[in-house]
Order: C-alpha cells, then structure tokens, then sequence
DNA sequence: TTGTGTAATTGACACACGTCAATATCCACG
DNA sequence: CGTGGATATTGACGTGTGTCAATTACACAA
C-alpha cells in the first residue's frame, strides 16, 4: 500500500535510554530536563521564561518507564503525581461496576494525564500504555507550590484543565448527536492534527489503538467502526490497510463532520 | 397527584433583594459574603479557616441576578470571571455549528459556573437561567492571586476542576454505553442525590427542564425520554406528573443503573 | 371566555446500529 | 515453519431508538 514504516510517537530522545523503570533526574548528570526538552512548546513549560524553565525542571523530578500493555495508574491508586507523556501513546478509560469499558481519551506526547485524580486525591480512570512510552512525573504538590510562585506557571496548570473541560464538552457533542460516519470522521481529523502538532504528516497515521477501542471511545461497536472506515476507503476518502490509514481528502471528512444532524 | 408545592431551588436569602442587575457588594452595607452565605459548605470557601473566609469575602465582588431564560454567558464572550450560583437552576451546552444544541450539564446552587473559559480565555459553551436566579461573580485573576497565597483555596479550585473532569468522564460511560432507560434512572439518582445534599427531599423533585432539554444531555430524542418516564411509571418505580417526579422504587432505579450493560 | 403556543404523551413505522457468525489476516511463540 | 490467539472484515438479521404525526393538557394573552 503505503509507505509502512514503523514510525513511532516518539521525538528523537536528546538523552540516553536508561533500563531502570525510575529514573532520576539529575540536572548534573543527565541534561534532561523540561528546560531542554523538544516537547517544551507543548507541554508543561509552555510560555514560561528561561529563569522560571530552571524552575520547573525542579518539579519534574522523576521519569518512569512504562510498557506497552502496563498501566500508568489505575482506579482507586492514591493520587500523587500529574505524568507528562514524553513518548508513547495512552489509553484512558472508566470502568462501570459491571466491567464495562468506557474509553475516555487517549494520549500522546506533551499532554497530561491523571487530572481526574485531583478531586479526590484517588484516581477515577485508568492510563494504559497502548506502545511503550516513557512520562514525565509531577508531584501535584510541587506544581501547586511552584504554581503560588509563578503566576504563569499557575495560569498554564488552570488552562490545562480547562482544555481537558472543554475536551470533554466537545466528545459529548459527538456521543450525544452524532452518527457513526461523523463520529470516526471527526476522530481521524482530530488525531492527525494532534500528530501534525508533533511533527508528523498530516494525512498519513498509524492507529495505535484497536478498533474495538476506538468504537468505545465513540460510543460504537467495533463492527461499526470497520463498517465506517471501509465506506470512507470506498468513497475514496481515505485509504485503510489494518491500522496505517492515509487520508486522501480531509476536506470531505470536514464536510461530514459538518453536516453533523444537519437533517 | 402529590404536594405540587412550587419548591424553589433558592435556600432562604439571607440579604434583602435588589432590583439592579449587577449589584456591589459591601460588606459594610449588606452582610452578604461567603463568610455567612448558607451555600458555603458546598460551594468555594469550603475547607477555609475564619481568616480565610474573610479573604475570600474579597474575591466575590458583585452579584448578578439572571432572570430565567437569560444567558449568563455564551460561546465566544470574553471570559473574566468564574459564577457560583446562589440561587436558581442553570442548563450549560455547546452547539455545532449547523445549530444542533447538545446540553453539557445541569447546575444549580453551590455550584461553579465558567470553568470552560479559562482555556481560551473566551467561553466555549453557553450558559443559561432555567428558572429566576443570582450568582456571585468572581474575577478568575483575583482567584488566582488568593490562590498563590491561600494552599487551601489553590487545592479547592483544583479540586472544583477536577470534578468537573470525573463527572464529564461519567457523562462519557454514560452516553458511550447506557441505554435509553438506564440513562434516565441515572440522570434522575444523579439529580436527587444533589438536591438532597442542598436540604431537599430525597424521593421528590421538580424538574427544571424540558424533556428534549434532558434527552439533549442524554444523547437521546425527547419522545424516548417521555416513554422512559411512563414506563418507570408503569412499574411502579417513579410516580410523574409533567415536571413533577415522585421516587419510589430508588433502589430499583439504582439497580437499572447497575445492570448497565450486563446483556 | 376564547385563542394561541409550548410541552408532553402515545402510536405506527423506519432505519441505523447492534448482534451473531463466518472468514481472513497477522503476529507471537514454540 | 507451523500454530494459536488476537484483530479485522463482511454478511445476515434483530432491535432500540429515531422519525413522523395525532392528541391532550396547560399557560398566558387578548
């Protein structure tokens, strides 16, 4: 088909891999830190000076290895920490008393995860890594003391939830009203433009996520979600080998998306 | 029926009303601040010492009467200020573009509204009274500066951000995976649960909202959530007059709510 | 009172999606 | 180099909910 290169979420690391599953981080011997870190426009350390960067690099003091297949943290688990996502990609989702799952997100580098634990100091979903990945920590109570110093350390944490707010008001939209076809529309487009911010292409993505996750996100089953890519390489709009999808005209997926209940 | 006693969701004031949209609020004039407001264990100065509140008294600088089917804001507006809800019934919603409305959520006294406006600084959803109401409004900046000098206040507005993510995460499970039926006896245990919590009856509720106002939230079409009612009704689980619900069977609700999915 | 509009209920029918099942494909692992 | 277990695709069929429409009840204004 097309080009299968097995590309990964992961910037080029500017630091050597370490096999421990902790690994401290010591300005002296290891120069990685935020205040280097090619994910800075993205993540945490976005519009801060060079003076508050030194800053925060004291926050992020610890980097955690995390297998495919592994759980970054779970329901129930004491929360402690925010994990900024340095490479990888992650499944989040809830789970109802019967066993249900319900896939409330996934992640990819320079975002945050574990916000839903702050209400309760426990978390309330689970992070699973769907490729391995290795995240930054933050203890919560270093970013709010760090956050009392830097005004626009504070302002950025306050915009960080807030997006995720607005995130989810967006995903009820679309499990509220949406059909099958707009709903997997406006998934790719919202991936690649994720991955476009990251670098990569903008038409081409590799899914790290099964379909059957991606129908839980989207409120669907998985034979619906295969049934709607299969329209969509039918139509013409985008080409699906497995998990490489090659979008040919994101034009028409916006226009589906659009015309969301239109009639 | 039974009692259609016209319940407010208003807690007796404890200030005389004004006629002025927005009023000043002196603390020298009118002893209404959240240091005696009745709301104050459910709503922002929760946890903080006398001194504290006396601090807190500050921020909350004016007042705004919204009379019913007023926007308290709309997507698009400047945000500035974060509303707690005094008095009165708010529905919040986003609208796509072709003008669909998909209700985000129900809010009422004690409760935060705004949240969303912080990521942009301009406000993504609409706000609007669904019954005669008053909010005090809090300047989000001088939030953030009590904020950088109260620990106490900094967790509190974390954790009210927080909630609001977990409780947009059960609204996902919900409409990703629920039936018609048993979106309903959670939305209707979700709403007598807080209004529970304000001093109101735990098995009768008047609901604020029109059906397709609750069939928006809950991904569902307005005749679907009548025929839910009636056949609650039928069962014997909720006695419904219009806007008028009667619990009786909480348990049996609690169970349809369970069995979410078990098929 | 009568008129008018909104809200709610209920029935008949349609259809989008779920369910069940068969098959194909790929990858991990012996 | 097989072999077993995920994963994905596709078809046939069932059903929960949407759609359309008729009717009732109620609030409010003239």
């Amino acid at each position: 088909m097309f080009d299968p290169s097995p590309k990964t979420l992961t910037a080029p690391a500017a630091a050597p891999v370490r096999s421990a599953t902790i690994v401290p981080i010591n300005s002296h011997t290891i120069k990685v830190a935020c205040s280097n870190c090619n994910l800075r426009e993205l993540c945490m350390p976005l519009g801060l000076n060079r003076e508050e960067l030194d800053q925060i690099d004291s926050v992020v003091n610890l980097r955690r290895k995390v297998k495919k297949g592994s759980l970054l943290f779970h329901n129930g688990e004491k929360f402690t920490s925010l994990f900024a996502i340095r490479t990888g990609f992650f499944k989040s989702y809830v789970a109802s008393e019967d066993g249900h799952e319900q896939v409330t997100g996934f992640q990819m580098a320079g975002e945050v995860l574990g916000l839903d634990g702050i209400a309760n100091d426990h978390h309330t979903c689970n992070s699973i890594a769907l490729e391995d990945a290795e995240v930054c920590l933050m203890p919560f109570d270093r970013i709010e003391e760090l956050s009392r110093d830097i005004p626009s350390m504070q302002r950025h944490v306050h915009k960080i939830m807030s997006r995720e707010i607005v995130r989810e008001n967006g995903i009820m939209l679309l499990l509220g009203s949406m059909r099958a076809e707009e709903r997997l529309a406006a998934f790719l487009l919202n991936l690649v433009e994720r991955l476009h911010a990251r670098g990569f292409s903008q038409s081409e993505l590799v899914l790290r996520m099964t379909r059957e996750e991606i129908g839980s996100y989207l409120g669907l089953k998985l034979e619906t979600v295969s049934r709607a890519f299969s329209k969509f390489a039918e139509d013409g709009l985008v080409v699906v080998d497995k998990r490489n999808i090659r979008i040919l005209r994101s034009d028409l997926l916006r226009e589906i998306v659009g015309r969301a209940d239109c009639a």
